[in-house]
DNA sequence: CAAATAGGCGACAGTGCTGTTCACTTGTCG
DNA sequence: CGACAAGTGAACAGCACTGTCGCCTATTTG
């Protein structure tokens, strides 16, 4: 993260820190089988038997920094996770929860392509913080009557977070300005609110979905527009 | 793939996909930086050398494998590549694609994962052979008259293909068994159809959101429940 | 201020992978 | 049948990475 200047002043919280942050940064960019520990202790501008100190394997290491992502992500969309208990109680700001946390994974693409990448490998990605807190968020506004009934929150989590954190690699491709990127948050926002609001089929065009709707879990009707399940 | 009965009968086409399979396999537990071209040969059943005959270095076989990948999520979504062409005119037919596909990923959650993968690390996705087609597919489905007027295509594309590919992670995991899973996929396509329909929101609910959606690219409104996209 | 502590550093052995070469076996095709 | 191409096995140098050890020195503490 910066030059090398001799010798490290002795500060282990922030050694630790600074040795996470470019974890997280070549996890984003490798994937976690392809950091090796050297990298990460150059990168951080750290020896590497330092690091060594702080975590005794590069599983161990590669474990933490996939965790800290995590939590970096939790605190972006839900605040302290030490109060969340009291403030569940509170209305469900599900829109600008959508907010937040699009422009969080628009300022930092890596830090949710490293999360995403763990919950694709992970054998059972239920057991994530993050991704428990924000489908219970969902769970508890389907429940309310701001929502359209019958939404099945468990997949609307995963559609939801899988666009949002996907989107902003797409972004990264496309605009080279700061502007640019502002234009295209922008862009994903509102089609988010706009799917959210509208849908994207024109319902009166499709009577054999709304059918098939009406009646869920029974066999998929005979319509050639609806994708059969089994 | 199979145990190794003696030697390898010789047929190099058929070596080359047993190969590019390994290495796909692979590629899906450990992302791109994370296999070993020894691995790959050992799963395939050949010897290294015979892998090294096909491809030239393990970067090579990476790519080839990644770009096996792509065409064949291509062929399950919009059938042979040759004649496409022939194909653009008719009727853009966007919930059976949407089903095909779903049921696909289903199927091979893997080979959905390597393209994820390399999408997310990907400097530039959009020169992606099947992204290109999906996106197309889509923009001409917004064009015409069974969209809801305003969709953008684009960011459709990412949140709709992120979702099918996510999903199948998140339902093996959770279902054992083959029926379970049915059960998962089913649940999946009918929350997308249900979400395409009609949307999440209670539009009634959110006045702010439907005008802000009015007028768009408009600075946002002074709503509490509209993100902020700068 | 001096000693003790512990954070940080450099060097070392061990391991596994890459890419190459070479001698060898065995299907397949002209 | 003979030539050739596909597949095997082994060996090698070169490299990068892992994990460990002992030394150095900044900070703390008595």
């Amino acid at each position: 993260m910066e030059t090398r200047a001799r010798r490290r002043p002795r500060d282990p919280e922030a050694t630790r820190e600074v040795i996470l942050e470019a974890a997280g940064t070549l996890l984003a960019k490798d994937g976690p089988e392809g950091v090796s520990l050297s990298e990460v202790a150059h990168l951080a501008g750290v020896n590497r038997g330092t690091a060594y100190q702080h975590f005794e394997t590069r599983e161990k290491l590669i474990q933490a920094a996939v965790d800290w992502a995590s939590d970096k992500l939790f605190r972006a969309a839900f605040g302290d996770p030490a109060t969340i208990g009291e403030r569940r109680i509170e209305e469900v700001d599900i829109a600008g929860m959508t907010g937040r946390l699009t422009q969080f994974a628009m300022d930092n693409p890596e830090l949710c392509r490293v999360w995403l990448m763990q919950v694709l490998s992970s054998a059972d990605p239920a057991r994530d913080p993050f991704w428990r807190e924000y489908c219970g968020s969902l769970e508890r506004f389907a429940a309310s009557d701001l929502a359209v009934p019958g939404v099945d929150a468990e997949v609307l989590s995963v559609i939801n977070l899988a666009g949002i954190f996907l989107w902003p690699i797409w972004a990264r491709a496309h605009a080279e300005t700061d502007r640019g990127r502002t234009v295209l948050a922008r862009r994903f926002a509102d089609e988010c609110l706009r799917l959210s609001m509208y849908g994207s089929l024109r319902a009166e065009a499709y009577p054999g979905i709304a059918e098939r709707l009406r009646r869920p879990r029974a066999p998929a009707a005979a319509s050639s527009a609806s994708p059969a399940a089994d």
